[in-house]
DNA sequence: TGAAACAAACCGACCGTCGGTCTATTTATA
DNA sequence: TATAAATAGACCGACGGTCGGTTTGTTTCA
């Protein structure tokens, strides 16, 4: 092979680039690491340079996707007029702008990730996700708490807790995904619907805030996720 | 290797014992399939006659697992002089005895659950312990919600959320293990309290109960579980 | 009654794959 | 030109899984 030698952080950004398209094309353990060295045209030596081992290249998956993950959502409570509640509420905005915008993506990527032989991708962008996120919700309900606009004595505990939430919404994303694949639009989206509101409820409740502040989605969402 | 001859049940069943027994030990990747046959004293070929792969063997672990459990937990909630209020409260008293009751064992499970190489094992039991729980409390919830004694609409959703809370506080009791271990017993017992308080208040809150329904702890089961 | 036929349980040598190692070589830079 | 970083790719050992066969118990029928 010729020998071509790039900067570092080129090198490796290419591998976690294919690493992360071919760990969601055939799945993690399905993925050897000679395909992400063949996809990257690259040695293995070269790959061992720069990853101590597979493992090490997940992770590194998870955190670039956590870092960009936090790095669109930051934005979207920039806003100075907004309190606690509504921090919140553009964040959710936010991410269901995000979904439909990127719905064939997202799709493909939740069919991937609950595959059994992706529970190492599954578990390691849940951390990542996770680990950037609690101190972003943990921040805000600080200041609401402050604020009085919400309760939450102990930030940390409630963001961890709500954000665990968020994976009941992704595996009922998942199902419903799923049956809608198989025919049942309406059905799909009743039930998907029907969690995300409950989830909104859960999120007001845990938080003591008034019935309908929290607008975890909004009506027409859950079919247009689907069908788009 | 002498041949021996069992009831298919009675042979699986040792499979299994010794599987839970080196995964938990040893890490579910650390174990390989020749660690499984050599305990169990057994041909690859008798293993793979019952087992079609390493995972289905996880997968029978992690079933039986579960299993157990559900049938430690059933009873808890036999007296039907309890409303669903009070069945809630004994599954938490309940827990909270068996955790007393197998501490050093617990620990262990652990300890050895959040290691890198037990994602695997991690979700195959968390999966498993939600599938035989969601209907459980659902029905509770049901029942309570008929009664009028809580507030839970949907309640297969509001079991999933609520039960997924689960993995917050599993995850702060293994980090107060680790501080405990590092010699902080006051830290680890104070942090471990908090979230458990945290975890009671989301429930009540979430099920729209009286503040202080929900006994998901009790004063000293911080530190009588850490000690222990 | 007993022997032939059959199915389930079991054995262990063997195989292909895959993550990871190692030595050699090239390239950039001080 | 000395040194370290980067790259190449042959190679290794372990592991999950396969396969051809053997043993054991049970059923069938002359």
């Amino acid at each position: 092979m010729v020998r071509t030698k790039k900067p570092p952080e080129v090198r490796s950004n290419e591998l976690i680039d294919c690493a992360e398209r071919l760990f969601f094309q055939h799945g993690y353990e399905n993925t050897t690491v000679n395909d992400v060295i063949q996809a990257a045209n690259v040695s293995k030596g070269a790959f061992y340079h720069y990853f101590v081992s597979k493992e090490a290249l997940l992770e590194a998956v998870a955190t670039r996707l956590a870092q960009r993950n936090l790095e669109a959502l930051q934005p979207l409570i920039g806003d100075p007029s907004l309190d606690a509640v509504g921090q919140l509420n553009a964040l959710f905005a936010g991410s269901r702008r995000m979904k439909l915008e990127m719905a064939s993506q997202l799709k493909n990527t939740f069919n991937a990730l609950f595959k059994p032989e992706n529970v190492a991708l599954y578990h390691r962008i849940d951390e990542a996700l996770l680990a950037v996120s609690i101190p972003l919700v943990a921040e805000i309900l600080r200041r609401g708490h402050a604020e009085g606009t919400l309760d939450a004595p102990d930030p940390e505990a409630a963001a961890s807790m709500l954000l665990q939430l968020r994976v009941s919404v992704a595996r009922v994303m998942h199902k419903a995904l799923q049956r809608y694949e198989a025919g049942d639009l309406e059905g799909a989206a009743a039930m998907l619907d029907g969690w995300m509101r409950t989830y909104g409820t859960a999120i007001e409740r845990f938080l003591k805030l008034p019935d309908g502040s929290i607008e975890a989605t909004e009506p027409r969402f859950s079919r247009a996720f689907l069908e788009a």
